[in-house]
DNA sequence: TCTGAACTTGAAGCTTGATTCATGTTTCAA
DNA sequence: TTGAAACATGAATCAAGCTTCAAGTTCAGA
């Protein structure tokens, strides 16, 4: 969680106008890295409306005070949490496919690392989720970002040859949400198939589509 | 909002030990059918959590206390009004698909309705989204009965030789997420593309995948 | 050592809003 | 017509929990 320090999440550098929260020693820093892993597990196991900041606190073990010390509000910290999650997500992502030799075998093993990092933690994902209702502007802009650098890998595999040209925007659209659902069904409400086996059927439609070969 | 009467809304049926809240007479009908529009509207503009049951009250012209002679608490009316909304969403996509000559034609006209219904009351949409997290289990119910029809779907497609055969539980999860957020995308968030082009796209991305001809 | 900024503390204030209940009013079957 | 069940009312109750604040403690630099 050291990761979300301020020089690097935009969550934790404060509008103009509103008070300087950010920690300016090593102990500050140590204070909100543990409200920011708080939050993560208690926002995950519960959801946002069934923890308290109190819940946060304690799992810190920290003050209540202490959390206005860092945080103008709940809904801030869960900003914070969800920006930063996201992030996570999608380094994760892109790591994964990164040694792909082309856009199919990138669908099929983002697709399968997708499936296992929910498996691992199902309440980061929920987290996530969640924020659809909680912080709509942060959601929107997390899967924003997430779309559009999918959309710039479909046109640079269009140009390479290896996929058939069509709009690239609203094929990352649909692709995104065949992942996340195909993520949810599989990763979070039943583990029992293997990632790979469901990655690869998915594959299949990803590349062939449904029409019957001539 | 007259056909959630108590007679075919299972979330209406008292379960055993709770006190009976269905209403007995035309009054309490008229009422209970205010108190369920009431909350559909309410819930759709504020989402969950910022209505509050006054109101809906208020909205539906009914004092506080009436609401409990026809719902146990605030969770029970949200669970009424998804499977409520949730029956509505299928059976008016299941009307728009019924015409299809075959299942490709029928993937682009179910999508095509969809943004277009999504686009008519895009607050609908919100709330049984929001399900997700308020009632978990009805939400997964929702999917869960909208999955099996399209499995099934699928599964005599592919046996009439209309697409090729896969894996249809795979596929229908698959399929189903790509509607739902291209119908977030091009339906709630941005209306300025016509719903049969964007229909037309995906179509052409179920039917032929990404693959490029030989 | 001294000093002020940064940080910590947790009890108290305060708002919001879900739920209850005692008291009427209406309906309808007999 | 009548009485019991159904329905309606809204003030009062009550708990939850967000946020503030006044009083300390820690720490780095001078």
């Amino acid at each position: 969680m050291n990761q979300a320090s301020s020089s690097e999440n935009p969550a934790l550098v404060p509008a103009t106008g509103e008070q300087d929260r950010t920690p300016k020693t090593a102990r500050g820093e140590k204070t909100l890295a543990k409200l920011l892993a708080a939050a993560k597990s208690e926002f995950g196991d519960r959801g946002f409306h069934q923890t308290s900041i109190s819940d946060i606190t304690q799992a810190a073990g920290v003050a209540l005070g202490t959390f206005y010390v860092y945080f103008e509000s709940k809904d801030a910290i869960f900003r914070a949490l969800v920006r930063y999650l996201g992030a996570e997500t999608r380094a994760h992502l892109s790591a994964a496919v990164e040694p792909a030799p082309d856009r199919l075998r990138a669908e099929i093993m983002g697709l399968e690392a997708f499936i296992e990092f929910v498996r691992a933690g199902p309440t980061l994902y929920r987290t996530i989720e969640e924020a659809q209702f909680v912080a709509p502007e942060t959601w929107r802009g997390h899967y924003s970002v997430f779309a559009e650098a999918y959309r710039h890998n479909l046109a640079a595999a269009a140009a390479a040859g290896q996929i058939r040209p069509g709009d690239d925007e609203v094929r990352a659209w649909a692709l995104i949400g065949a992942n996340v659902f195909i993520g949810m069904r599989y990763g979070v409400w039943d583990q029992s198939r293997s990632a790979s086996d469901i990655a690869a059927h998915v594959g299949d439609l990803i590349a062939n589509g449904l029409k019957p070969g001539p």
